[in-house]
DNA sequence: CAATACCATATCCTATAGGATTTTATTCGG
DNA sequence: CCGAATAAAATCCTATAGGATATGGTATTG
C-alpha cells in the first residue's frame, strides 16, 4: 500500500564518509520520541499513548513499539504489561544523592588524566564549550538556561573525551539524559558560580596540573550539587 | 487466530507480593534471546534472523522486534538498517582495559562502605556466596567454572548492594553482562588465587575495617584482571 | 581463467486487522 | 448520597500479508 508519508525524515548527514545508509522508520521514530522526551513534551510519568502517536507521526504500530522497546531498554521509558509504556518517572532524591556520588567518584579521576593529556588544541575546544564568552546578560532566562546546560554538558563530556576511557563517557552520558529532564522541570537558576568553576578547571588542565584538576572538579562537582539541592524541598 | 500455543512461559513468581501481572509476550521473548546470549548459543557477532526466532519461540514477528530493540538499548544487541539485528561484536582488549579501570574506581570504594555498614547477617551471606566452601575438586572444568562464576558475580553484587548505591549497582550489574559473554569465551581456569582473595575482603569485612577492604577489593580486581590478561593473546 | 552482470532467494521493513484486557462512565440498589 | 455492578470505549497485544532491499549463486563475456 504505502499510501502514507511520513514526516520525520532524520537523514544523518554521516560526516564521517561511511555508507549512508538512510535510516531505518523505527530509528527516526525513537529520535523523534527521544527528542519529545528531552524536550519534557512527554513529562516525566506521562503515559505514552502508541496510537497517538501513530497519528502524530504517521507512522504504523509496529516501528513504534521497535522505538519504545529501545528506550525500556535504556531506561528512559517504563511498560506494564496491559498498561503500557510510560515516561521514566522523576528523578528521587535518593537517585540524585547517587548520581553525585558516581560523578564524585569518575570525573575528578577523569579531569586528572584529561589534565595529563593536555595540549593547545584541546584547551582551545575545552575554552570555547566552557562558555567563559557566555557571561551576556540580557538574554530571557529561559534562553539563558538552556545555553548554560548545553555548554555544562558539552564541556564535562569533552574532559571525559579526553581522559580516554570511553566506557566512562558512555556511563555519564548515559545517567546525563535523566539528570538534564530533571534540571529542566525545576528551571534551575544560572548562578556566575559554575562559570568560575570551570575557569578554575581551565587553569588547572592549562598548566597540566593533574591532581589541581582533580581537586578543581571535585569542588565543582560538590558545589553543583547543593545548587540543584534546594529542588527537593 | 490464536492457533499458536506460545511455548516459553517463563512466568517469574512475582515474590515481592505485588499484583501478579502475567508478563507479556514481548517480555517472554526478551528473557528468552537474553539468555540464549549468555549461554553463547548467539555467539558474539553472529546474526540474529528474526524469521528463526519466530520458528523457534512460535510467536509473531511483532514481539520479536520490541524485544530486540530493547536488547539493542542495553547494548546487547546492534542493529544495522536493511541487514538486521547481530549480538554485540567480542568485548576487545581496550574496552576490557576501560572496565577494569571503572571497577576499580568504584568497587574498592563500594567495599569500604560496605564493611562500614557490615553486620552478622550480612557477613553471613557474604560467607555464603563467597563459596568458601565451593574448594571441591573432582568436578568437571565445565561445571566448575560455571559455580565460580556465579560465585563471584554475586558475591561482588552482594557487597555492591550492601555498600547503598543503586545507581552504581545497576552501571556495573549492566556491564557485568557483556564481562560474562567475555569470560564463557575463553573458558578462562579458575584459580585458588580468587578464592584467597575473597577471604581476604571477608576478613576486612568482619573486623569492619573500610580502608582494609578498600585495599583488598583493589588488590583482587588487579589480579583478577591480570589473570584474564592472557585471554588477548 | 577471471571479472562482471543478472536473477532468484532470503531477509528485513512496514501496514493492517482482530482478539484480549483494562479503564471509565453509567445505572441501579441500599 | 454513596457504593457496587454492568456496559461501552479506549488501549494494548498479537498475528498475518505484502512491498523493498540486500545477499549469493550462476551464467556470460572478455
Amino acid at each position: 500500500m504505502q499510501t502514507r508519508t511520513p514526516t520525520i525524515h532524520t537523514e544523518a548527514p554521516d560526516t564521517s564518509g561511511f555508507i549512508p545508509r538512510s535510516n531505518s522508520l523505527a530509528g527516526s521514530v525513537y529520535e523523534a520520541i527521544f527528542a519529545q522526551l528531552m524536550a519534557l513534551k512527554i513529562p516525566p510519568g506521562a503515559r505514552i499513548n502508541v496510537d497517538h502517536l501513530v497519528r502524530e507521526l504517521n507512522v504504523s504500530q509496529t516501528p513504534i513499539r521497535e522505538a519504545l522497546g529501545r528506550l525500556e531498554g535504556e531506561g528512559l521509558v517504563v511498560k506494564t504489561h496491559l498498561i503500557g509504556y510510560s515516561a521514566a518517572p522523576q528523578i528521587a532524591r535518593r537517585r540524585f544523592d547517587e548520581l553525585y556520588q558516581l560523578r564524585l567518584l569518575l570525573e575528578p579521576d577523569s579531569a586528572a588524566r584529561a589534565a595529563l593529556s593536555m595540549d593547545d588544541e584541546k584547551l582551545a575546544t575545552l575554552r570555547e564549550a566552557a562558555g567563559v564568552m557566555g557571561r551576556r546578560d540580557g538574554t530571557d532566562e529561559r534562553l539563558r538556561y538552556s545555553t548554560f546546560a548545553r555548554q555544562d554538558a558539552m564541556f564535562h563530556d569533552c574532559i571525559l573525551a579526553y581522559a580516554g576511557n570511553e566506557l566512562i563517557r558512555e556511563t555519564l552520558n548515559h545517567q546525563h539524559t535523566h539528570f538534564h529532564i530533571f534540571r529542566l522541570m525545576f528551571h534551575s537558576r544560572v548562578t556566575e558560580e559554575a562559570l568560575d568553576e570551570h575557569e578554575a578547571l581551565l587553569t588547572a588542565f592549562a598548566a597540566g596540573d593533574a591532581s589541581a584538576a582533580e581537586k578543581a572538579m571535585r569542588v565543582h562537582l560538590e558545589h553543583s550539587r547543593d545548587r540543584l539541592l534546594p529542588a527537593f524541598d
